[in-house]
RNA sequence: GGGCGGCUAGCUCAGUGGGAGAGCGCUACAUUGACACUGUAGAGGUCACAAGUUCAAUCCUUGUGCCGCCCACCA
């Protein structure tokens, strides 16, 4: 195919390019995959961001390396695909929709149920793909055909299929627990949720009295407003202080209620004053010492955080449970009061009843709710867990035996330190906006678990004799279906033949803090009900912070939104590019740094010019891959065909490995540097001219295709526009390393090129030559035959060429013995400085050889290659004091 | 309390067991057949600190300091 030659603007312009390019591929489906078992497969599922998302930088960086991966393994040839949706993120969206709601008056609970999530899924229709279009106009390329929602009929099937097969194998249980509670939301969270805040407050220490009147003891608690529900106090069995005070009772104060002391292990004798209370329904430790000790479990804080008399949730420990209740008339002034309203009343009260013993400023953390930022009220409830140990020994098998790789490679044992202490997850949640538990009860609390309503009924009339049942309320904690995720987006439980060639996915990219929250979930479950890990390798990508490593936040006004600020300025390409160009393998944080974004964009200005230059060469372009025979190829062709072969396989390299911050420096400083700033320019000589339209273009759309992966539109903008084979370098090949020539030797030659033309430049602003005149430069004789070098010199040094007699040896010294011609006082002056510096790398390099040990120990090549560097540096001195022999006066 | 990462030029960061680098910023010059969203040149650093290993350490080991993150039931 060839290209007429066409105007292009002098400025490349990614807001005209971008969605006019991204629109083309939209429209042709080049993204699009099917199964086809002939290809090894490429597969990566889209970690679904939240219906009520906004793209913030960390997707866009997350997902641009997802991106790049898949666009990569397509152009190498892969059935590649890159499997996007969106989660209905339960309790974040019922926040947001309970908060729009509100506004017109209304609440959850008065629309009731069936009109509420009527309203939450034409929300969804409403503002569900606004992060979609943030992730086209970043240039993203899922395979939107196959765009799946966690909510999907199919999805939620294979979701109630899991539960009800769990449940039937007694890894989901029913049971009441200490819980995490949130008073704000009304809702449970997992632990992986919950999150601890460093706060300021005190350690008051409080007196309870001997029931036989002595002084008791003094107890130190961060919340002495859940004393009320005390059942103990707890020392340490082996603290002398206390030990006589084991097995007998204290008082508590202003219920004058007696518990008794008790001697657990759990209890430091060195905190505090080495006496707990214990309040097993408001706190994990002392529910732990509650069971040991068969204590009961009385709660006083109800769901909305308030002071409630003692309640006792289902099969609570209940032995003394009268005395407990007997205190519910000494507590009524506390009732009802918010939990942090009682916690001042109580200590004034405490203070006033001379129970208070000390007040002492403490600093801790609270556990919060990282969604709605609540202090988490540990509660007893009745709820629905899943047993993890059975599912998690699999899954820490599948990482010890090397099926699941991570990278970097510590991550893997993040996870195997997750796995191992994991707790019983809480997965029942108190919102509507979910996959509704598959439970029913009868009216005597038998529970039926069943895939549908129909066979429910069915199992309750054999079963119970009763087909009157209510269906538990509760829905499933999102993390569950985004726990089937790899396999549920393909279709399972059907068994599709995506199922079939695309799983196990070969990579999942995302966040270090989500590692247990949902990678170790997705391999366990993925385990259980497919029988395989659901990928082979787990990326980490670094987490975005601001310039300064703060955490981006609206409030600290630092945080930077990828679609406002970035892409506007820096169009999707210079965005994408300058994020990757900072992020390191190693590194697990990345502090955004703007400036990269800027310098990518003026990258792609500078290579849209480099295609200017070549399509307007008036001697026209030849068709696309089309390279001059070797034998044609010029000095400064040879070395630029080498050095893109070294490119593309240093690219090559880095895609494989995850390392974007390698790829991105070697396209820029190929791109830039060596091919705009030294090929372009050398082919301004006329010695380049027979062949440099035919490499200048060659090499560009190799160039371009490599580059494709991160930067899509400016590559495909000048892929179409210079000579190419087929319709869109999305489906392109990748460059193969095998049709690029490579010429060591003749590279090398050209560097020495590169180095006397810097030299050259140095010495015209040294001797301040304005860069209008041309330099006077001579050459030795034997160097003239070689006219394309000596034409390369003259045009990159701007100099006029003369020769001298002599200079012999290799290319390379007779280019070294190039020099400039300017007044012998200048050129003495330089070259006794150049004389000195040489004489010192020598001498250094002399004393390094003369040391003994270094020569006997040192390896092999370093000596070697010392002893060159030697050699080259005494030569470069010889020419140098010859070249002052010559100027001092006879 | 345990674990992880970082500390290199004014800023943000690469990098390597053997001659300290880039971009931005700064200074000076320049409009040379694409590009001023440009080019050329320059200034600027005891590679956090200490000890050790080594013929050789910015790089490896250990320790210290500071910054940040993750995990954990010290009330």
């Amino acid at each position: 195919m060839r290209t007429e030659r066409p105007e292009l603007a002098k400025t490349y312009d990614p807001d005209e390019v971008e969605p006019r390019l991204y629109a083309r591929s939209l429209a042709a489906h080049v993204f699009h995959e099917d199964p086809d078992p002939a290809r090894p497969p490429f597969i990566i599922s889209m970690p679904p961001p939240n219906i009520t998302g906004r793209a913030h930088l960390g997707h866009a960086s997350t997902y641009t390396t997802m991106d790049v991966e898949t666009r990569y393994h397509r152009m190498l040839g892969e059935n590649a695909d890159w499997l996007p949706g969106q989660d209905h993120a339960a309790i974040a969206t019922e926040t947001v929709l309970i908060r729009e709601l509100a506004k017109e008056g209304l609440t959850r609970d008065g629309l009731g149920r069936e009109a509420f999530i009527a309203r939450a899924w034409e929300w969804r229709e409403l503002y569900g793909n606004s992060i979609n279009e943030s992730f086209q106009r970043l240039g993203f390329g899922p395979d939107w055909d196959r765009e799946r929602f966690t909510l999907d009929p199919g999805l939620s099937a294979a979701v109630i299929k899991v539960f009800v097969a769990l449940y039937r194998d007694g890894l989901v249980y029913r049971g009441t627990r200490l819980i995490n509670w949130d008073p704000q939301q009304l809702s449970t969270l997992s632990d992986a949720e919950v999150e601890s805040v460093e706060v300021d407050t005190f350690l008051w220490h409080i007196r309870y009295r001997a029931e036989d009147g002595g002084d008791g003891v003094v107890i130190a608690t961060t919340r002495p407003e859940t004393f009320l529900a005390d059942v103990a106090v707890a020392v340490h069995p082996d603290d002398e202080r206390y030990r006589d005070l084991i097995g007998k009772n204290v008082i508590l104060p202003l219920i004058d209620r007696a518990i008794p002391v008790i001697a657990d292990e759990a209890v430091e004798s060195g905190f505090g004053t080495g006496a707990v209370k214990v309040t097993p329904a408001h706190d994990q430790t002392d529910y732990e010492i509650g069971q040991r000790h068969s204590l009961p479990m009385p709660t006083v804080i109800d769901y909305e955080g308030r002071i409630a008399a003692p309640i006792w949730r289902y099969e609570n420990a209940a032995e003394n449970r009268g005395a407990i209740d007997a205190q519910a008339q000494k507590m009524t002034k506390y009732v009802g009061l918010d939990r942090f309203e009682a916690r001042k009343q109580i200590v004034a009260d405490l203070r006033a009843a001379g129970a208070l013993v000390k007040e002492e400023p403490y600093h801790t953390s609270v556990p919060t709710s990282s969604r709605s930022h609540a202090v988490i009220e540990p509660l007893l409830s009745l709820q629905w867990f899943v047993s993890m140990e059975p599912l998690a020994k699999p899954a820490l098998e599948a990482y010890r035996s090397g099926a699941i790789r991570f990278v970097p490679e510590r991550f893997g044992r993040t996870y195997e330190a997750g796995l191992e202490t994991l707790r019983d997850w809480n997965i029942s949640r108190q919102v509507w906006w979910g996959h509704q538990l598959p439970v029913w009860y009868t009216p005597s609390d038998d529970v039926v678990v069943a895939e549908s309503e129909e066979e429910a009924r069915k199992i309750a009339r054999e079963q119970y004799g009763t087909d009157d049942l209510r269906r538990d309320p509760d829905t499933l904690d999102t993390w569950f279906s985004s726990g089937l995720w790899p396999f549920s987006i393909l279709g399972w439980p059907e068994q599709t033949p995506e199922l079939a060639h695309w799983y196990p996915n070969q990579v999942m990219i995302t966040g270090r803090e989500i590692i247990f929250l949902w990678v170790s979930r997705m391999v366990m479950l993925g385990l259980r009900f497919v029988g395989k890990i659901p990928f082979e390798t787990v990326f980490i990508a670094p987490l975005v912070f601001d310039i300064h490593g703060r955490k981006m936040s609206k409030s600290l006004g630092n945080a930077i939104d990828p679609m406002e600020d970035l892409v506007p300025k820096y169009g999707a390409d210079g965005t994408r590019f300058g994020m990757l160009r900072q992020m390191r393998l190693e590194s697990q944080e990345l502090h955004f740094d703007e400036r990269f974004c800027d310098e990518a964009r003026r990258f792609a200005n500078k290579l849209w010019n480099a295609l200017r230059y070549t399509v307007a060469l008036e001697e026209g372009l030849p068709g696309a891959a089309v390279l001059p025979p070797a034998d044609k190829l010029t000095l400064a062709d040879r070395w630029i065909l080498t050095e893109l072969h070294r490119t593309v396989e240093t690219v090559e390299k880095a895609y494989d490995g995850f390392r974007f911050g390698v790829a991105t420096d070697a396209l820029l400083q190929f791109g830039w540097y060596t091919f705009c700033d030294w090929y372009l320019e050398a082919t301004k000589a006329p010695s380049q001219r027979e062949t440099r339209a035919a490499v200048l273009s060659f090499v560009l759309n190799a160039f371009v295709r490599a580059m494709h992966p991160i930067a899509p539109f400016v590559t495909e903008e000048i892929w179409l526009t210079l000579p190419h084979d087929g319709a869109t370098i999305v489906t392109a090949s990748w460059p193969d390393l095998a049709e690029i020539p490579s010429f060591p030797d003749d590279a090398a030659a050209f560097d020495a090129v590169v180095k006397k033309v810097d030299e050259l430049r140095n010495a015209r602003a040294e001797w301040a030559i304005p860069p209008k005149d041309w330099m006077k430069v001579e050459v030795p004789a034997s160097l003239a035959g070689e006219s394309g070098v000596v034409e390369a010199i003259a045009t990159l040094a701007r100099a006029e060429i003369a020769t001298y007699d002599g200079g012999n040896g290799a290319l390379r010294d007779r280019i070294g013995a190039v020099r400039a011609v300017a007044d012998t006082a200048k050129l003495r002056d330089r070259y006794q400085r150049d004389v000195a510096r040489l004489e010192s790398e020598v001498a250094r390099s002399e004393k390094k050889l003369a040391n003994e040990g270094f020569v006997a120990k040192a390896s092999a090549d370093v000596v070697a290659g010392e002893r060159a560097k030697l050699d080259e540096y005494r030569r470069e001195l010889a020419r140098t004091r010859d070249a002052l022999a010559d100027l001092t006066p006879a």
